[in-house]
DNA sequence: CTGAAAGCGCTTACAG
DNA sequence: CTGAAAGCGCTTACAG
């Protein structure tokens, strides 16, 4: 409730001399520095972010807009949140919000009203409506996904495509020539999930590049269903022996229903899959795999909001963070 | 970027009249009114929310203190986070996240900056350190949890207690004298988490009362070892064939686990749980189980708060979500 | 190095 | 019903 004259009245000084301490823009003489700091102490005075943000004109907050697809896997979002609001507090940011349903909305609506110096997005897809108010205002956003056109939007993510060229290289590497390609449901590819897109592009590519067979099998958004095809993939005989797998519920239950079924890795199924962090840790996956980087990809995402901050008019960066393997041991040599 | 007084020239009326018609606090006859929301929508007008939170000294956001627990299965946070961010939304409010892992210093931040209105704090634990700022400063704010002294403060929970009561009760009615009741790593009780404590005292009270001979069984914070424990628990024939399961990871495993072994529900294991309601749909569990509510506790979270900031003198209220049982039959007479 | 003054974009009594 | 004026708590040229 202290306000910057209390501060000011307190320590014997003008307002702006607290001012010049507060925003550090000036130099202000050790004594008189010091007694304007016992004063903030002593009032545990704070500044009142809305009326710097007036005086400024610069909120020191960060839209983030999320929404939802059905047959995506949420837990990863809890984790991108944290790790963006931490990124975004090292520069003194903090961040905000934006979940109604209506992504469109949401974001004219911060544009005209200036609530936010910047946005970041969640879970894009290709020909994401949420990019046109953004290019047309020059709005200082970024993209968490690489849509095919950003619209001269700054982006980053993970690079999917080298994850699944890794991948495919590890299982023919190991001398596989046939491998199950067990994928998102349909629906996420439709939708144009950028992740999900690339990864299976650069899948199929890498495959007919190195003389990988694959056996492409979406998997229903429905948990129970998602189990029982799984079941009957590792059941049927004639399936291939390896396993490339994309789906984050699918990488869950795969080593329950192979091990139900007396199957082992990499004895029986050879498997490499690229799945959230968070389910990683949260199941114990232990196959070898892509990891996801959700904190490299917050860091970055917000290191660019801020050079857009500071450069509003610099070209376009689209960053792809770059995957390492990790090693597991699950995959064998075909017999 | 257009201000009050763009909108006041363009309408032909004072700022003020704009300001009336703005926040509805005073009534405009129509043409004026329609004049104005024209030049509104014409010069694509939105109000800055931190001139209107200086000049109304309501910032119109809530600050969400979330905190990491390791033993804790964090999907059921960006559930939590987005419930609140949408009920938020419904008055006018949205959610800043505030991530910092020392949660304390955050809160004082708060309370000395005014940057947020009032506060919402998620895993709360008995004696959680957060609580001793908002009760000395009276600041607004509302709990999601229900520690054994809430200094005050209004809160709100799933009444856990009353679920594991149910459970308990729906294992004793179908003929069940033993159970195994399957914990939290000790970790989690150990640091207080109130709804793994209120569950564990509640279930042990209506056993007792009730005659159930429950087996406690704390399980450890590796996924890997809770799979290895599991495994180990159900193969043991001198365990009871009753489980009472409070452990998200270990509720997902659980029937992976019994299906391995050939062992069904309700047939060979009597199985009922409360698990987060994002675990439920993540993984088709079918077990009979208290469901969770994460968007009715967010929802009284915020009408709490609504009515706090509204009344900021009026004392504190503490609100159980009176849980529902699901039946799934998963539970069978013993043999 | 420090201070007086203007201004950021709103809202809100208070006159008219 | 409408408008002129003051004020919310800061920052920032500009003088001194």
């Amino acid at each position: 409730m202290a306000t910057i004259g209390d501060v000011a009245r307190e320590a014997g000084v003008s307002r702006s001399t607290v001012s010049s301490v507060l925003t550090g823009r000036k130099l202000v003489t050790p004594p008189t520095r010091q007694k304007i700091e016992a004063a903030i102490e002593k009032l545990n005075f704070s500044v009142n972010a809305g009326a710097r943000a007036l005086a400024t004109s610069r909120t020191m907050s960060i839209g983030v807009v999320v929404r939802f697809h059905e047959a995506e896997f949420s837990p990863a979002l809890a984790t991108y949140l944290i790790d963006l609001s931490d990124a975004a507090r090292e520069y003194g940011y903090s961040i905000v919000l934006l979940t109604e349903a209506d992504g469109v909305a949401a974001v004219r609506r911060m544009i005209a009203g200036r609530q936010v110096d910047g946005l970041i997005l969640l879970s894009l897809v290709n020909g994401d409506p949420r990019l046109e108010p953004i290019a047309s205002a020059g709005f200082p956003a970024v993209l968490i996904g690489m849509p095919q056109d950003t619209m001269s939007i700054d982006a980053v993510d993970l690079d999917f495509a080298a994850g699944a060229r890794m991948l495919v290289d590890h299982l023919v590497d190991a001398g596989h020539d046939h491998a199950t390609f067990v994928q998102w449901p349909v629906e996420l590819y439709e939708s144009g999930a950028t992740y999900a897109v690339r990864f299976a592009d650069a899948a199929r590519q890498r495959a007919v590049d190195r003389g990988l067979h694959l056996v492409e099998q979406p998997l229903p958004v429905e948990p129970e269903l998602v189990r029982r095809d799984l079941a009957e993939l590792v059941s049927d005989p004639r399936k291939p022996r390896a396993m490339l797998v994309h789906n984050d519920t699918a990488a869950a239950m795969l080593p329950f229903v192979l091990h139900e079924r007396g199957l082992r890795i990499p004895g029986d199924r050879s498997v490499v899959s690229l799945h959230s962090a968070e389910l990683a840790q949260l199941f114990a996956l232990d196959v070898t795999s892509v990891a996801s980087e959700p904190l490299a990809v917050s860091q970055v995402a917000v290191e660019l909001l801020m050079r857009r901050l500071n450069a509003p008019d610099a070209s376009a960066e689209s960053r792809l963070i770059e995957p390492s393997l990790i090693l597991r041991g699950s995959v064998a040599r075909p017999a």
